[in-house]
RNA sequence: GUGAGCUUGGCGGAAUGGUAGACGCAGGAGACUUAAAAUCUCCAGUCCGUAAGGGCGUGCGGGUUCAAGUCCCGCAGUUCGCACCA
């Protein structure tokens, strides 16, 4: 034997035990031979689809924790669907494409996709070493070009649908890098790798135009009904309607060589009722206006440059105060006649709305801070109900509910309301403004200056402009041969790669360089499975048939961009001819993170869970025996340290008690602590379970037909087994894994009691009968164990794996005795047994004579019986 | 600021308005063993009581009900998301 001691531990004592490492191993190989989870691309006609999708992982490097609970809960999912009768599609592949390869390869000095594909090897080890019921041949890689090829496919058939547009979008720049950093990749107004203060630089991006779908994107959220509500939410304020007006502020006196397009600011407003209480306007600080002013003020362009240096993380922008440089511009007022200045302010967002606005003090919170700053007037305009308008004024907060409007002309009077439908009118009617819907959600830019992701197909002429590569010549792969030697993005270092001709003219021209974020890669890929290794995008037939994804299983922190990506691409594949549908994921189940204590030693370095010893006095390091803290339990991270290795875990206990433990003791959608206690009582049961049920299969004669004499041990034990089936299916329909589980250990205990009573008529056919539940019922969460335990019961018969779901019998739903609760004014004071339905006269008495109730009784007058069948009597008393 | 969620033993958690704490982890006692591990049996919210039994208990304060962890109103704490969105 080679086994390590913790393993002779659990195994070697018992004369029957479940011996993970040679019985894991070999089930997977029946059923990979068995081909047992395959479907064909077009789903079968004599059975209900079900497609199951987990999110499919970036490939670091090592599967973690969360991967295991993530493919545990969705492998419940796939082989019960299977078991109740579906075709189930459950596929595996990669989100290849990232940053992380290319700071391996500028580290290390290892290849993109070398490090990539043995990342995926690795990754793809575990996976499989886990037991998953996955397609494992429908399996793709998104950095590969059978797989990036039919994404640019995909984007030149959306430029020509008009869903692309090219245009000019600010940027984080990092100088010493030479490339464009994510908002999360700014730490500080610095970039998180070299250190160099970010600059706001403006560059030619493509984008998709999602907010062509923004109404539907909104609308069809409501027809989501089985995703969490909260993740619905969160989509619906990232879309962020608003309905509203614009208005065309003309200037008073234009300047002598202003751009006839900058005569007039258009601005946004939801409170056009307001604009009576105008005492100023406020452009941002990229406004076109604000960079004319600055071409010839000083002040400005210093105060612009200012506010460019300011990072955009949430606390800078919460300590920010309100401030804004007069421009020294006036604007002519719509209905008054009278003009107001222009300033250019800090607090105005350049990209929501016009990007400038109209400031009402007396009606904006910000506005206010904003007038009391620079001394603006003050206007109220609204007079809340209730209020005198003799003496009311704005302080320090300024008024946004509805009322009575005041001060503000024609509009005097008009409840809120009112007023903005009339604001509105006139408004129109002058031709200076309208009203209009205003949404919160932009374009996505989509371009990256990257080397590690998909190229986007285009080539640049200098007569033809951006022209699509032609389909002849697709896939665009990314060149192999290239540098990281220096800062900035290989594809444009290339000596050769986007030197080309132009498809159009035949001149010289050049390949675009930027390739597509990565999240362009994820929006379609559970369409791809449906039809892998296709030569176009999309095989229809399969599409159809297979979506939408009836089960999407994963972390919740893609509630809103993923989803949100995924949800437009289906619909512009639609557009396009590619899908069939509008909403890609018919069911969402966002799941919790796996978390861990973590361990500081007295120096006050991390220490990992396996350095550390659990003693009964504390914790100490393993190797030196001095102390250690043990720290808050927290999400699993590297920098923490309190990250447990999958493969480790799996080496050590198997993969069924790996599995089993994830899918055990919390909710699935709530957080759940590793510990190592909790993996070892896992591994405890699955030794438990499989000696029960070995000891059936090994000592109990199989009996065929329900035999006419049945003691009530054997009888009980039926009932139990039964409602277990009916129990342990109701809590797998409703996703609360861990009550199956519980469910399951109690039939466990219930066949292990029975063994007792082993000679009492019946008992051979009810404890096969419960060994066999077992089977099945353990079989989505502990599949090896449950096949090899299956094998010893009725040896030769068909794998779990292709059986189906245990049917429990109504008539052994219910116990044959029930226990009643007997209160008195709502306090339970004895309990009685009854038969099931017992008629509710005598139990009421028999209720009422049980001695201790009788006691309390005595001497009170009962004024009220209450009865519920089967469940509980209630005297109600008085005096 | 704003939206959503959560709050039940030492811990994770269970509970169609009907015996609160299923199931598990940790703990205690015992059996087996030369011993340990493993396994098995039993105990276990809390307070009073030898016991029978009783008091109090699901964050806090009210309410509805024969009966509230569950429904309603208010408050507190906490977590997550978004955040100068005009």
């Amino acid at each position: 034997m080679t086994q390590s001691a913790s393993k002779s531990d659990l195994q070697a004592s018992s004369a029957i035990s479940y011996n993970f490492e040679t019985v894991e191993p070999h089930w997977q190989q029946v059923w990979n031979s068995g081909d047992v989870f395959s479907v064909p691309d077009t789903p079968p006609a004599d059975k209900p689809k079900y497609y199951v999708l987990e999110m499919f992982p970036y490939p670091s490097g090592q599967l973690h924790m969360g991967h295991v609970r993530n493919y545990a809960l969705g492998d419940v999912v796939a082989r019960y669907k299977r078991a109740r009768g579906y075709a189930v599609l459950h596929p595996m592949g990669w989100d290849a494409f990232g940053l992380p390869a290319e700071n391996a390869a500028r580290e290390r000095g290892v290849h993109p996709q070398e490090w990539t594909l043995k990342n995926i090897a690795t990754m793809r080890t575990t996976l499989q070493r886990l037991g998953f019921s996955l397609n494992w041949d429908r399996e793709i890689a998104t950095c590969l070009p059978e797989y990036y090829g039919k994404q640019q496919k995909l984007f030149l058939d959306f430029m020509k649908a008009g869903l692309v547009d090219r245009r000019e979008s600010w940027v984080n720049w990092d100088p010493i890098d030479q490339t464009v950093l994510a908002n999360e990749q700014v730490v500080d107004g610095k970039g998180w790798r070299s250190g160099a203060p970010v600059e706001k630089k403006q560059l030619s991006q493509w984008f998709l135009k999602i907010t062509d779908f923004a109404d539907d994107l909104l609308s069809e959220l409501q027809t989501l009904d089985r995703w969490p509500e909260r993740v619905r939410t969160m989509q619906e304020r990232w879309i962020g309607r608003s309905e509203g007006a614009r208005v065309t502020f003309a200037l008073h006196a234009p300047p002598a060589g202003l751009d006839t397009n900058l005569n007039a600011v258009e601005v946004f407003t939801t409170r056009p009722d307001t604009l009576f209480g105008m005492s100023f306007l406020a452009i941002a600080p990229d406004h076109p206006l604000a960079t004319w002013v600055a071409q010839s003020n000083t002040d400005a362009a210093a105060f612009i440059a200012e506010c460019h240096s300011l990072g955009t993380s949430a606390e800078a922008v919460e300590t920010a105060e309100k401030r804004g440089i007069d421009t020294g511009l006036r604007v002519k007022h719509p209905f008054l006649d009278k003009d107001f200045p222009v300033w250019i302010a800090n607090f105005v967002l350049t990209d929501y709305g016009t990007g400038a606005l109209f400031g009402c003090p007396s009606g904006d919170q910000r506005d206010l801070d904003f007038a009391h700053k620079y001394n603006l007037p003050v206007v109220p305009v609204v007079l809340p109900a209730g209020k005198d308008q003799a003496d009311f004024s704005i302080a320090a907060h300024a008024f946004t509910g509805d009322g009575t409007m005041i001060n503000s002309g024609f509009l005097d009077g008009l409840s809120t309301q009112d007023a903005r439908r009339e604001a509105i009118a006139r408004l129109e009617g002058m031709g200076v403004g309208k009203g209009v819907v205003n949404w919160r959600l932009r374009d996505w830019g989509i371009s990256r200056q990257r080397y590690w992701g998909c190229p986007i197909p285009v080539i640049h002429c200098e007569s033809c402009g951006a022209v699509p590569v032609p389909d002849a010549q697709l896939p665009v792969r990314l060149p192999e041969d290239v540098s990281f030697d220096k800062p900035g993005n290989p594809l444009d270092h290339h000596p050769t790669w986007k030197h080309v001709d132009c498809p159009h003219c035949g001149s010289p021209a050049t390949r675009e360089t930027d390739t597509f974020d990565t999240f362009v890669d994820s929006s379609w890929y559970f369409a791809r499975f449906t039809a892998p290794h296709a030569e176009a995008p999309t095989v229809r037939s399969a599409a159809d048939g297979w979506l939408a994804v009836d089960q999407y299983i994963g972390g919740i922190e893609h509630a809103i961009l993923h989803l949100l990506y995924a949800r437009f691409f289906t619909r512009a594949m639609k557009e396009t001819g590619h899908l069939n549908l509008s909403e890609p994921f018919a069911g969402l189940f966002t799941q919790g993170m796996v978390s861990h204590a973590s361990y500081k030693d007295a120096s006050g370095h991390w220490l990992y869970p396996e350095e550390v010893e659990i003693t009964g006095q504390g914790a100490v390091k393993r190797e030196t025996g001095e102390p250690v803290t043990v720290g808050r339990v927290e999400k699993m991270s590297k920098s923490k340290r309190n990250t447990v290795a999958p493969s480790a875990i799996i080496e050590r206990f198997g993969a069924d008690t790996a599995r089993w433990f994830v899918l055990s003791d919390s909710p699935p959608e709530r957080d759940m602590e590793w510990t190592e206690a909790g993996v070892a009582g896992a591994a405890r049961f699955a030794q438990r379970l499989f000696r029960i049920v070995s000891t059936v299969a090994q000592t109990v004669p199989v009996q065929a037909d329900i035999p006419a004499e049945i003691a009530a041990q054997a009888d009980d034990l039926r009932r139990v087994t039964h409602r277990t089936v009916a129990a342990v299916t109701e809590a797998l329909e409703g996703f609360v894994i861990n009550v199956a589980v519980a469910r399951i250990h109690e039939l466990t205990s219930a066949l292990a009691d029975a063994e007792k009573a082993a000679d009492m008529p019946g008992m051979v056919y009810a404890r096969r009968e419960a060994a066999r539940v077992l089977c099945f019922l353990s079989a989505p969460m502990m599949p090896h164990l449950a096949e090899e335990m299956f094998a010893q019961l009725e040896p030769g018969s068909p794998v779990v794996a292709t059986q189906p779901w245990p049917e429990a019998d109504p008539e052994l739903l219910t116990a044959k005795q029930v226990t009643i609760a007997v209160q008195i004014m709502g306090k339970l004071r004895g309990t009685i047994e009854a038969a099931p339905d017992e008629n509710k006269d005598d139990v009421i008495a028999r209720a009422e004579a049980e001695p201790n109730v009788a006691r309390l009784l005595e001497g009170k007058r009962i004024v009220k019986r209450v009865h519920v069948p089967n469940r509980i009597v209630n005297f109600v008393t008085a005096g």
